[in-house]
DNA sequence: CGGGCGTCCTGTTCGC
DNA sequence: TGCGAACAGGACGCCC
């Protein structure tokens, strides 16, 4: 499940290896279900130079001189430098200096497309602003809370309102915030927005340094994993007691997704 | 237009 | 022990 300090480690180590390289070949298989269909052929990558990885919320943007590549990783898709071809390895881009990209992806859940540079990015553009930009701040939650009826927890998944944060780091934001997942968007007061924020931040750029969280499918471009999995307070810690208050965790499901949190700490 | 739910997919876990 | 059912999860699209 990388969010969005799992994709910024994946952003900083293809950045950090295959910068200013140019793809030299590209190999496909059983894209189908991952790639756009307004794509163009990623043969088209060949003899592209990479010139940037941008990143917001939890989509990679390439930046390939001419063309564009917008990727997410769904909730099993990896891109790794090291490793082998496997049977659900799905793209290989080869680099000038003979380095490998490979992305595989077992549950296909993740997203590709290949584009001009002067093409509009629909699923780029209409997110909202980066979860650790100066851009997301306690009055844009609280402007944007205010007019919704939906619990906090779900809110903050929706990516059109803020980008990056997923089912982890909601759980874990809310918990540091010391708001209930279940409270209705728009009861929120401006100091809880902001205390909602700061926990979201702090979060997030914690799990960054810990170089993102590993249950099972997430890996960094070197193959290895992460390490925030031991930082967590409340996500996936049914029954164990409250890091604060000693209560047990309990977990709830809102919309078909589970939340984590401590019903004597979040109010 | 907001909000709720079904859909895609497959590895893992659960229950009989 | 083994097998099939249920489950998980991000984002879109459909529906009211």
């Amino acid at each position: 499940m990388p969010e969005l300090p799992e994709v910024e480690c994946v952003r900083q180590g293809i950045v950090d290896a295959l910068l200013g390289q140019r793809i030299v070949k590209v190999w496909s298989h059983g894209t189908g279900n991952l790639l756009d269909p307004n794509s163009l052929p990623l043969r088209r990558m060949e003899g592209c130079e990479l010139r940037a990885v941008a990143r917001r919320g939890k989509y990679l943007l390439w930046n390939l001189g001419d063309l564009q590549f917008l990727a997410h990783l769904g909730m099993s898709g990896v891109w790794q430098v090291a490793g082998e071809r496997t049977k659900h390895t799905h793209l290989e881009l080869t680099f000038s200096t003979g380095q490998c990209l490979r992305y595989t992806d077992p549950r296909q859940f993740g997203y590709m497309c290949l584009t001009t540079a002067a093409e509009t990015l629909p699923r780029w553009e209409q997110l909202g602003p980066d979860a650790i930009s100066a851009q997301w701040n306690a009055a844009h939650l609280f402007a944007h809370a205010t007019r919704s009826r939906t619990p906090i927890k779900v809110f903050l998944l929706d990516q059109h309102q803020v980008a990056g944060i997923g089912n982890i780091y909601a759980s874990e934001a809310l918990f540091g915030a010391h708001v209930h997942p279940a409270r209705i968007a728009q009861s929120l007061t401006q100091l809880e927005c902001q205390h909602i924020v700061k926990a979201a931040k702090a979060v997030m750029r914690m799990s960054i340094r810990k170089r993102g969280t590993t249950f099972s499918d997430y890996r960094l471009t070197n193959g290895k994993g992460g390490s925030f999995q031991g930082f967590l307070k409340v996500f996936q810690k049914v029954g164990t007691p409250c890091p604060n208050c000693h209560a047990p965790i309990q977990q709830m499901v809102q919309v078909g997704r589970s939340t984590f949190f401590c019903a004597k700490c979040q109010k």
